[in-house]
DNA sequence: TCTGGGGTCCTAGGACCC
DNA sequence: TCTGGGGTCCTAGGACCC
């Protein structure tokens, strides 16, 4: 490749397989046989090393299929713990080579590098760079797509996978994006390629020769005109920081599928009392109070619905957040089974001091206490060392 | 024994206010 | 007597991402 790679400043930078490349990395003697991270009893699986993926298994994919495909395969639990170490370490690495850095998840960054040449190199001898950084590190893969756009450099680090490069200079963006099936497009999911399959539009160029002004009466305003960028390869360029102090976080939930559906509201409501409670605990450990408290219910037949209230000041007490939960879950009707419950907290603001309490009465300010109260056992003997006397020896679900 | 858990953004309709 | 728009907030659902 020659390197005319300074047309291409934004890197994105993808672990090859992240929490199974983590997950061998700690089980060496695994590294020759299909792996399976996640997957369990009414599980999907999280991630596959490259050998299960030969044999048809993918993140995504329902635990019992990925047993069915590769009976063989290993299957490991989940440390999230070790892969949000790594991710730390591989994040302060990018950051060693530019400041302008979007961390998109756990297992993967946006960095525009067009201001390290002269201490670094070409945005291809930096990738390089990055690469081989990592692999002596954390002793695991990544792939690199350059680009001049976010999403072009995010699908060529796809098209780079395992362990490559791939740039795709501004002049030939045309060329590698029109070809491609709609569905490769960042953004574009089953339910929009089949509408657009529908409409006869197989190829990404198929979409980029629509009027922008069709295409948007035929996916809305802001589908269309995005579609259409990503379509041209004009959209965005340059990046943002993520979760800093001027991007806040929108909403903090907590779900969990029971182990079998249940029509039983004394069980509801006891994992409601859970969810709420880790919710507004995860809340105030990062300083944030919210107004709007919606639940998720998905029932049997996988229908799901959500509801959600707001409240008249902002909360991020416990008992407050369980109270609403509550009160949606008994506005909904009787004696469906439930596969799953979900509590979640919406419109967060940074909680400024505690002003909220001068202002408050006794039996909130009751509540309040007690919450902090528990985050201060919580961080001397572990995270659940106190809990609401109905959580105490209560089945999980 | 199909289908997790964490999020974000958009749309659309109705309420309500000016 | 008949009939305005625009803006914002709230709620529910849907699509998408990793």
């Amino acid at each position: 490749m020659s390197d005319d790679s300074r047309s291409c400043p934004l890197l994105h930078v993808d672990m090859d397989a992240f929490y199974a490349s983590v997950a061998l990395r700690d089980h060496p003697e695994l590294v020759d046989l299909p792996v399976i991270v996640g997957g369990g009893h009414r599980g999907v699986v999280l991630s596959a090393n490259y050998l299960a993926r030969r044999l048809g298994v993918r993140s995504g994919m329902s635990g019992t299929m990925a047993a069915q495909l590769c009976p063989q395969a290993v299957r490991l639990a989940p440390d999230f713990a070790a892969f949000e170490a790594v991710s730390r370490s591989v994040m302060e690495t990018f950051r060693e080579v530019t400041p302008l850095v979007e961390a998109y998840s756990l297992d993967e960054a946006f960095l525009d590098v067009s201001g390290s040449a002269r201490e670094r190199g070409t945005p291809l001898q930096i990738a390089e760079w990055l690469r081989a950084r990592i692999h002596d590190e954390q002793r695991i893969t990544c792939s690199v797509g350059l680009a001049a756009t976010v999403s072009v450099a995010k699908l060529a680090s796809r098209r780079a996978k395992p362990d490559g490069v791939l740039m795709v200079p501004p002049d030939r963006v045309i060329d590698y994006l029109h070809p491609l099936d709609v569905g490769e497009l960042f953004g574009v999911g089953e339910k929009t390629r089949d509408r657009l399959r529908r409409l006869g539009l197989e190829t990404v160029g198929d979409v980029a020769r629509i009027p922008l002004p069709t295409l948007r009466q035929m996916l809305g305003q802001a589908a269309g005109a995005h579609l259409h960028h990503l379509a041209w390869g004009t959209d965005r360029s340059t990046l943002v920081p993520r979760r800093s102090e001027d991007d806040p976080e929108r909403s903090m939930g907590a779900e969990e599928t029971f182990s079998r559906d249940t029509a039983d509201p004394v069980v509801i409501r006891r994992e409601l009392l859970r969810l709420s409670g880790k919710v507004a605990g995860r809340m105030r450990r990062a300083g944030y109070a919210g107004r709007t408290v919606a639940i998720r219910v998905r029932y049997s037949n996988f229908e799901t619905i959500t509801r959600s209230r707001t409240l008249p000041d902002p909360t991020d007490v416990s008992s407050e957040v369980h109270a609403a939960a509550v009160r949606l879950f008994e506005a909904l009707p009787t004696g469906r089974r439930i596969r799953l419950v979900g509590v979640r907290v919406e419109g967060l603001r940074p909680r400024v001091g505690s002003e909220r309490q001068l202002v408050l009465g006794a039996r909130e300010h009751g509540w309040a206490e007690a919450d902090r109260a528990v985050d201060l056992a919580g961080r001397r003997f572990g995270r659940g060392a106190v809990r609401p006397a109905t959580l105490l020896g209560g089945d999980r679900p």
